[in-house]
RNA sequence: GGGGGCGUGGUCUAGUGGUUAGGACGCCGGCCUUUCAAGCCGGAGGUCACGGGUUCGAUCCCCGUCGCCCCUACCA
């Protein structure tokens, strides 16, 4: 824990479309190497890309690690904005022959013979024999710097300590550590995350659909439940833990513990984490993130009576919508509920309930579970055709309290509109 | 083609030279119950990629094979 006062990471990304899931994990993973050693997260744009580097890609990063809550303590810095130093370090290259032209670009010169190895914290060494690597070009014709330099570079002048990044690097990772050779620069620890990847097997990318940041938040994710569940695609603690808060995450994380193989993003596991995430926040918390998405107010009493079904912050609309808009009726349900006397078992519970006083949850239960006795009848008998009648549908919170909430008024309009139907 | 990485139920993972290979999501069933969830309980599902070794004994160690993925760009 206190090692650590020198760590530096970097989050790196090319800003080539929203930040998917893969790259939001690579974040997450150094901020948590960051804040569990009280490092420093330093966030770089590599832009070097100018035809795919636009503002708006940027934004999209920003915006995406700011909903994840994953604050940066230095840059952003812009890769493209330090070309002046990459052409430098390029000349220098060429002046000390490390690297030459070759028909206008410039490469760097790698040995025939000899090895250059990897020190990996997750993988261990990984070692490139120099034969089976090209000199490859650093700068392009027209001068401009090449990802493997400005990374060198960059990484170097930043003082990066850990460089923490995707396994599709891995092979160009003895290209940046003989540049750095050549530039007499230390080489950094380096760790290697494996790939995310999409259902078909290939490497997770913006064609597997749904995976990017904002989409998960417009789907209704919470920051906390995405980290915890980005924080175990890829990294397990031990046999039983995995519900971490962020603080926890931070005390547990070590890359000594990522694992080795490609994982797989599975949407059904991040939402039943993020169910559990809404269970439990307390009912007005979560009411007030519901109203700031839906621009409504007053949506406790309705929070709290489907707090417990939903899973995403969007399932509220589909629980608890009835509430405020009188909802189609759903065929396959006025089917299978009003038949068999339903109809006089609704108008029965229409009288009881034009009597109820005063019109709440103790009072409705009270008078529809006399009726019930009275009635001699299965309660979903009565329940559920008010049920659909109210609703719409055979699902819905608890039948008092919908009733309760719904008020009055509205319930026994409901009611008539069904009973009308129902003749 | 060359180089590199990876391989534990459908998915995410724990694990050790000797375990009934553990947990979670999902799935199935039960309980609860006014529906659906949640919760609790139970179940199905794995020849620990395959083949050889080493060993008294391999999921774990070694070699090979296969599969998948990444790099092999004047992309990042």
């Amino acid at each position: 824990m206190t090692e650590g006062e020198g760590i530096r990471v970097r989050f790196a990304p090319s800003p080539t479309g929203a930040l998917h899931i893969g790259g939001a994990r690579t974040a997450l993973y150094n901020w948590l190497v960051a804040r569990h050693s009280s490092g420093t997260f330093v966030l770089r744009i590599e832009d070097t890309d100018r035809e795919r580097s636009t503002k708006e890609n940027i934004e999209q990063i920003y915006d995406a690690l700011r909903w994840l809550e994953l604050d940066w303590d230095e840059g952003p810095y812009s890769q493209a904005e330090r070309v002046d130093r990459h052409r430098e370090e390029i000349k220098r290259l060429v002046d000390e022959g490390h690297a030459y032209f070759d028909e206008g670009a410039v490469r760097l010169r790698v040995p025939d013979e000899g090895s250059t190895t990897v020190h990996d914290v997750i993988r261990g060494e990984i070692v490139f024999e120099h034969q089976a690597i090209d000199d490859f070009v650093i700068a392009r014709s027209d001068g401009s710097p090449l990802y493997n330099l400005a990374a060198a570079v960059d990484d170097r002048d930043m003082g990066i300590t850990h460089v923490i990044r995707g396994a599709d690097h891995i092979s160009n990772t003895p290209r940046q550590l003989m540049i750095l050779e050549a530039l007499g620069s230390k080489a950094p620890v380096f760790a290697h995350l494996p790939l995310l990847h999409g259902t078909d097997g290939k490497k997770l990318s913006k064609r597997h659909g749904a995976a990017s940041v904002q989409e998960l938040r417009d789907q209704g994710y919470l920051p906390a439940a995405v980290r915890n569940y980005l924080a175990l695609l890829g990294w397990g603690f031990d046999d039983s833990t995995e519900y971490f808060t962020t603080g926890e995450l931070i005390r547990n994380f070590t890359l000594e513990r990522v694992s080795k193989s490609p994982a797989v993003f599975d949407e059904q596991k991040l939402r039943w984490m993020n169910g559990r995430y809404l269970r439990e926040m307390d009912a007005a918390e979560l009411a007030e993130l519901l109203e700031r998405e839906t621009g409504r107010s007053g949506l406790q009493p309705a929070v709290e009576v489907t707090q417990e079904k939903m899973q995403t912050t969007t399932d509220f609309w589909k629980l608890a919508g009835w509430l405020y808009e009188r909802r189609p009726t759903d065929e396959k349900a006025w089917s299978k509920v009003m038949k068999d006397g339903a109809a006089e078992n609704l108008a029965r519970a229409r009288e009881a309930l034009a009597n109820v006083e005063p019109f709440d949850q103790a009072g409705v239960e009270q008078a529809l579970t006399a009726l019930v006795d009275e009635l001699d009848l299965k309660p979903g008998k009565l329940y559920q055709p008010i049920r659909v009648a109210i609703t719409g549908s055979t699902v819905s919170p608890g039948i008092f309290e919908s009733v309760a909430l719904l008020g009055r008024d509205e319930t026994l309009s409901r009611i008539d509109d069904a009973l009308a139907r129902a003749r």
